[in-house]
This record gives structure tokens, C-alpha cells and sequence, in this order.
DNA sequence: CGAAATATTTAGCCAAAGCTAAAAATATAT
DNA sequence: ATATATTTTTAGCTTTGGCTAAATATTTCG
């Protein structure tokens, strides 16, 4: 159907569109390590393929199919991570290197079987909310750490990096997805953020992490 | 590490292998679906890599290297077709083309991991032997029901192809593998054969079905 | 506004993996 | 032992997806 570099380009289209509206050349090219010069070209490519729509100098736009697209790999790549996390034991640091393999095998039946073996999950190891077969997901609250100011307590429910040292990290200090904590401070100086965990450890990180950490209201 | 086409190439000259001692080009295109003059270029590819030895006008065989490559990739595709048999409720008839897809996915991580999760299975699917990290399989003896003459009930243990009718022809006959029968007779005239399950019902196959059903003496 | 900086596209390469058609080597048959 | 047939290789072309360097468009800033 598409070529793995096809679906490659989409996903990082889809992703980067959430911030901004238009997706401009060198900002798909810095996402996939390659060059502007060959971005457009694969851009030309995905136009003539109905994927897209594209405007010289300007960037570029997934159309109604390119989105489908683009959420049916997200979802191959998500489930993927769920099964190495959940059956084979995978630490989730390790998942989307393999996924990114994984997501590329192209059959509905496979994708479709797979999420009823895994009871339908709805949020992957990063969590991330898992597409359905018609591209629908949970909304996702997710507020970074470094803007959460209230005294209650807060529920780690998402991350924002796949970055395996950064996620290597937070495994060492027992930030997984689920765990609960409170803020205790944030310091003006350097935007470090003080913050207590449910075993009563308390410890800073940097803002840098802080922003890619997220959180939600520990539901009652 | 290893491109897709390389793959495939060092999979089906390992196949060819066990028939003839060199593996000529044409065989292999034809394996591959493929023309000679490409098989040509790629031989000369994987020489260049010590995978194979290659001569000019005689044709190829495998290396250590090449070898051991080779059952990493069947190891990959037969752990596959399991999983997807076992785990995900596919057909035995849906296996193989999924699995040709799935067993391009590099990482050894993955590959030991799955099988730990299989269970370390030995027999894929169809009755194929399944590689362990090694290299090493069970021996299958295989005698095809065209050959079998014995008066006692053998036990089906494989087939000889991965054609999606033959496979879906199998289940409707309920000769899956494990299956117990009795050859009551073979034909002379066209060499159909004659056998009954062991739930007593009784029915002739062609010859060429006959020569793609493996069995074995019923253990007892 | 106009110059400088930045972003994007174009032009002209390259490697991988395929193809066809022609040439060369090997095998077969009279 | 030739002549014919088959097999294999070579030569030259195509597509995909990269690249660099140069050209062009857009944005920013003095
Ligand atoms: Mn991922
Ligand atoms: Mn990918
Ligand atoms: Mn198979
Ligand atoms: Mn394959």
C-alpha cells in the first residue's frame, strides 16, 4: 500500500500539525533527520497521492485520508508499544524503537486482532491514548508539570518525551505513569520544580523534565 | 542491518539449499518471483558482505554467516506464525503472509523475548521446526502420505506448502496437523489416495495433496 | 524601503533493487 | 563435433528516496 518512508513522512506530518496549522519543510525535515530538499520532494509525492495538500513556500496540510492514515499507523505503533510493555516485558524505554518497526507491518486483520488480544487498551506505556479502528481516542488532560500550581495532589498520566535516557530517568526516581505526587515548590531562579511522592521521598528535577511530565487531578 | 530484499534473498537460497548442494540463479529468481539478471546483481551484493560464495555460471551457496543468518530470519517468521496462530486466533491458511512481513523486524531483543513468551515452542503452525538463538531445531521426520504404506495409523506432523486453498482445503477435510488417519489404499491409476480419520469417516485426495501431507507413526 | 538573513525549491547527483534486451557461457542433441 | 538450446551475465534504463549546491522566494531588520 505505503511505502514505510510514505508512512513515515505522515505520522511526523500528523504530530507536527497539532502545533501549528501548516507544516513548513524544514521543521518535517528536522523531524526525520533529513534534509529539506528531500522533504519536499516526498511532499510532491504525497500531494499526487490525494494525502496532503501543499502550497509552494508555504507547507503543507494532511487532507481527510491523510489524516486516517496517519491515525491508523499511530494506532499499529501504540498497540505495538502496549504489547512489548504489557505481555513480552519490555521496559517502557525500550518500546518505540522496536514500534517504529512494528508499525509498519500493514494488515487491518493483524491490527484488529491484536487490540481485542490486548482487551482494547486505551492508553500506551508513554500514555498516549490509543486510536480506535475509526481513528477516535480519549482526550488526554494533560498539563506539564511545570505549570501545575495547586497544592493537591496530582496523578503522572503522560509523557512528552520518548527519549530513552529522559524515560531511564524517571524510572530511577519511580516517576512511572499512575504514581501520585505533590508539588512543593516551584524556584523562580532556574524554574526547578520541588515535588514530594506518595512514599513521602521528596526530590527536585529540572524544568526541562518538569515540562515533560504530565499530570492530572488525582481523581476520588 | 540487513536491507528486506537482502533478507529475503538469504532465506530462500537457504530453502533452495537443502535440495541442491549450489543454489542456481534461475531457481532463485523463480523462487523470489524475481528475473535472473536481478538475482544476478544481488548475489554479487551479498558475496561482497560474506553471506554466500558465488561462481560464475555455477551458481551460490550459503556461508557460515550466511547460514546463520538465514535461521535468524526463519526463527523470526516461524515464532511469528506461532504467535499469530496461538495467541491472536489466525488461520493457519493467514499465517505466512503476515509473518512474511513481521519477520523483517530487527531486534534479537524482541525475537528472545517473544519466544520466552511462547513458551519456547518448537514446531510452528504448520509443522515446521522452529530455530532456537542457536541455530538448532528439532528434525522432523516427514514421510508424505504418498509414500506412507503402512497399515498403522500415522499422525499428521506437517505440510509441504504454504498455498492458502491447499491449507483451507486441509481444514475443511479436518486433516490438521496432529490429526490421526489410516491409509486404506492407494490407486494405481492416478495415485489418489484413500484414507480415514479417527472419527471413522473415509474420503480419497488427490496425489499432489498426498505428496504435501507430512506424518508419522502414531507415538505410543 | 532595501539589504541581509532565512526558508524553500530546483537541479543534478547517488545507491538500492528492480526490469528488458543483448551478449556470452554452458549444456544438449543430432 | 558442430549446431542448437538453455542458462547466466552484462549493459543500460527505471523508480524510490536520499544527498549537496545553487537558485529563488520570503521574512526580518536597519
Ligand atoms: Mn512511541
Ligand atoms: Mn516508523
Ligand atoms: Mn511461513
Ligand atoms: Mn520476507
Amino acid at each position: 500500500m505505503y511505502t514505510v518512508a510514505e508512512e513515515n513522512y505522515i505520522k511526523s506530518i500528523y504530530h507536527l500539525q497539532r502545533h501549528q496549522k501548516s507544516v513548513h519543510t524544514n521543521d518535517l525535515a528536522a523531524e526525520l533527520n533529513t534534509r529539506a530538499a528531500s522533504a519536499t520532494d516526498m511532499i510532491k509525492k504525497l500531494e499526487a497521492k490525494g494525502l496532503l495538500k501543499y502550497e509552494k513556500y508555504y507547507g503543507c496540510s494532511l487532507t481527510k485520508t491523510g489524516k486516517k492514515l496517519a491515525l491508523n499507523i499511530i494506532r499499529r505503533h501504540r498497540l505495538w508499544e502496549f504489547f512489548l510493555s504489557e505481555k513480552l516485558g519490555f521496559g517502557w524505554e525500550e518500546v518505540h524503537a522496536v514500534a517504529e518497526q512494528l508499525e509498519h507491518v500493514q494488515s487491518d486483520l493483524l491490527t484488529d486482532k491484536l487490540d481485542v488480544y490486548l482487551g482494547f487498551p486505551l492508553f500506551d506505556p508513554h500514555g498516549d491514548p490509543i486510536p480506535d479502528t475509526l481513528g477516535n481516542m480519549a482526550a488526554r488532560e494533560q498539563t506539564p508539570l511545570s505549570l501545575w500550581t495547586s497544592q493537591a495532589p496530582a496523578e503522572v498520566c503522560g509523557v512528552g518525551s520518548q527519549d530513552e535516557s529522559f524515560l531511564e530517568m524517571l524510572s530511577l526516581k519511580q516517576l512511572e505513569i499512575g504514581c501520585r505526587l505533590t508539588v512543593l515548590r516551584h524556584f523562580n531562579f532556574d524554574k526547578t520544580v520541588e515535588l514530594q511522592l506518595a512514599t513521602g521521598s521528596s526530590f527536585t528535577i529540572s524544568e526541562m523534565l518538569a515540562k515533560n511530565i504530565f499530570v492530572k487531578p488525582v481523581e476520588v
